[in-house]
DNA sequence: CTAATGACAAACT
DNA sequence: CAGTTTGCCATTA
């Protein structure tokens, strides 16, 4: 249940929700992709605070979002460490050490793929 | 109202 | 090139 959340904090984290819930199955895209494409590249860090509060959506993939250097900086906030690891190692994404290889290559832009025509 | 923290990112040394 | 430091925006104490 929200309890302090304003109808302007909910639109910030709606639209991280809302990208979050765009990325194909198989990809990863990181903080500042998404704080980008909302406009506030410098507000990564609180994409990082909506993925948090995104634990009351279960529609809200948040192990395919981690840090611009593909390390899984957040496993450690899922309700078990090898939960996200083992999500994304589902969808055919390798990991090793916590960070995830072909990174660059299964990164997901939203600003590329969602970009407005 | 001020200070500190945070699932980050860019800049500097 | 790698490690360290500062900056950003929002939330919490």
């Amino acid at each position: 249940m929200i309890e302090n959340l304003n109808a302007k904090n909910k639109d910030f984290f709606a639209q991280v929700f809302e990208v979050a819930k765009l990325i194909p199955p198989g990809r990863v895209t990181s903080y500042g992709a998404i704080a980008n494409y909302l406009g506030a590249s410098r507000a990564a860090r609180m994409v990082g605070w909506a993925m948090n509060a995104s634990h009351q959506f279960p529609e809200i993939p948040a192990h395919r979002v981690v840090n611009r250097n593909g390390l899984l900086s957040g496993k450690m906030h899922f309700p078990t460490p090898d939960s996200m690891q083992q999500s994304l190692e589902s969808e055919g994404i390798r990991i090793q050490d916590d960070q995830i290889l072909h990174f660059s290559e299964i990164f997901w832009d939203p600003s590329e793929e969602l970009k407005l025509p």
